[in-house]
DNA sequence: CAAGATTGAGTAGTCAATCTTC
DNA sequence: GAAGATTGACTACTCAATCTTG
């Protein structure tokens, strides 16, 4: 949207692009961000609470939902997580007592996930505290502007993710060449 | 900043500040980018060159430092990873034959993580194809005053964060109870 | 004993394959 | 055969303990 493509480039193959200055001080301050915030976030709902950031989002969801259960894939949609990560965070959330999976009577594939009383518990209790966490690391230090900065940013990143992803990749040009990682 | 703390609450115990409307859609869509935008990257990184995010930053760092190489602490605080994580992922990269360690001739604790030859070429042969991937996605659908804007969010936080990781906590308040989690 | 760094055990996430039901 | 979900094998991260040198 913000620049034309670069004159004089041969099939994008030739110079790449890279940042100018302003575009890397914002990307690099904006990864720092993503790393430090999610790590003192996660580290302090786990020491007081002993719930995961993974685990408060799948407790959030379910207790917000009629009964305290929901359909895996409605799960799955909420928290945007791979199929098979979900299921494993499930098993292990289901270990601990905290959701429980229970059978769809209407469609013999189907599971629903179901707050536990432990799980509803866990959750009423972790909210208050890291609601506060969430506020003095982000909310507060920011202004309403800001907030509503940050909410066109976010969109405007996703709205291209959702639709590179939708096709094929960033563009046509095939690229061969590259080695895949051997596992 | 923005909003005055509580009143009637009692030492902050009470009532919890709930997320208003404009803050939670912040705060979502917040995350939604995040997760999503590391996703796709990491993702295309992956497959387009055989690395991760996390082994392009170990580059990136090491080629951009004299002779390609630093003293592990020195990397350490660029990446800003715990010294466990950068010594378990120096050791996979190292055993994939992408960096080498070295001893150092002046403090005996300490080691050099030097760049291969090999390391050298994957990151050069990655860098043009992440850089357009990191355009696309992020900075050609933001404006320079929403890149500005990103920057001076992305600060607010860290200088909130590294504050309150100094000190203690989020406050005084000590906060005995919760469950520590068993493992 | 503090700084620099590694190790081990356990938890978490990813990819590909699979299983069952619609 | 596609949708809903699980499994297995492997890679990656965290916490606490350890080792070594200053």
């Amino acid at each position: 949207m913000t620049r034309q493509s670069f004159p004089g480039t041969f099939r994008g193959v030739s110079e790449p692009r890279w940042l100018d200055e302003r575009e890397a001080r914002a990307w690099r301050a904006y990864n720092r961000m993503r790393v430090q915030l999610s790590a003192q976030l996660n580290r302090r709902l786990l020491r007081d609470a002993g719930l995961s950031l993974a685990d408060y989002e799948v407790l959030v969801n379910l207790s917000d939902a009629p009964d305290g259960r929901l359909r895996a894939f409605q799960l799955g949609d909420a928290v945007k997580w791979e199929k098979s990560r979900l299921s494993h965070h499930l098993t292990r959330m289901q270990r601990r007592g905290l959701v429980r999976r229970e059978g769809c009577a209407t469609d013999g594939r189907g599971a629903f996930i179901a707050l536990t009383d432990d799980g509803r518990a866990a959750i009423e209790r972790a909210a208050p505290k890291h609601v506060e966490d969430v506020r003095r690391a982000f909310v507060d230090v920011l202004t309403p502007a800001q907030l509503d900065a940050l909410d066109e940013i976010s969109r405007a990143v996703l709205a291209r993710l959702s639709a590179d992803d939708g096709a094929g990749g960033s563009d046509p040009r095939v690229r061969g060449g590259g080695d895949r990682r051997r596992r």
